[in-house]
DNA sequence: CATATAAATCAAGATATGTTGATATATTAA
DNA sequence: TTAATATATCAACATATCTTGATTTATATG
């Protein structure tokens, strides 16, 4: 029970439903590609980070002071149909700024 | 979205939870079947009741004035899915008390 | 009609969650 | 070590949600 009420509390939010939207299009990025993108405070985004990374959805990648998150692979059957009922919504979705692959990313 | 949100947030919490498997266990029963089995009060249950109902899972069916719930079939595939995630939760349900078909419900 | 029962709704208080701005931590490089 | 950058965490406030008890609505019956 906990771990499935953990599962749906993560999804009951819309910035965190964009976001795994996002990570779904786009596989992994960093914080500040998602404050560029989204154009979010950086608090906020990793506060629903870790949301989604506790409940499973995320995993996160450490390199040098950035931090990829990307889905999680393989996901159980009920994330997996949760991710893909997100896929299949009429959403508008920023423009992806990947700023960290340019070394542009001074926020 | 709208209707996304809508219904993981139906499914973001444990009364409404174990409402559903209660439901999946026993087909249709009304609000003070429901009183007698669960030991909560009427708003609560109604409360939650109407929750599930807006989110696409319960239907309602008035007999007089008894109001008989049960689950709404058919469910789209991502309700469905979570009726099914929630069928395997080792939950514990009380013990189904039908006053509703013995007229002894004068709660 | 008046009364009784089942269910729905409302108001108030308690708890949880989200947002923001400030601060702390971690890594890299000078 | 010091400074700079990216991320995480914290504190304060605002908003949303849940619970309860009281009230309202709807139906049935005397």
């Amino acid at each position: 029970m906990e771990d499935f009420l953990k599962t749906v509390a993560a999804l009951n939010d819309e910035t965190r439903v964009l976001l795994l939207r996002f990570f779904d299009e786009h596989g992994a990025l960093c914080v500040c590609d998602l404050q560029a993108s989204f154009g979010m405070i950086q608090s906020r985004l990793s506060r629903h980070l870790k949301i989604l990374k506790e409940a499973g959805f995320l995993r996160v990648e450490r390199k040098g002071t950035w931090a990829y998150y990307s889905i999680r692979s393989p996901l159980d059957r009920f994330r997996s149909e949760a991710i893909e009922e997100i896929r299949h919504l009429e959403i508008e979705l920023p423009k992806l700024q990947k700023l960290s692959q340019t070394g542009e990313c001074k926020i």
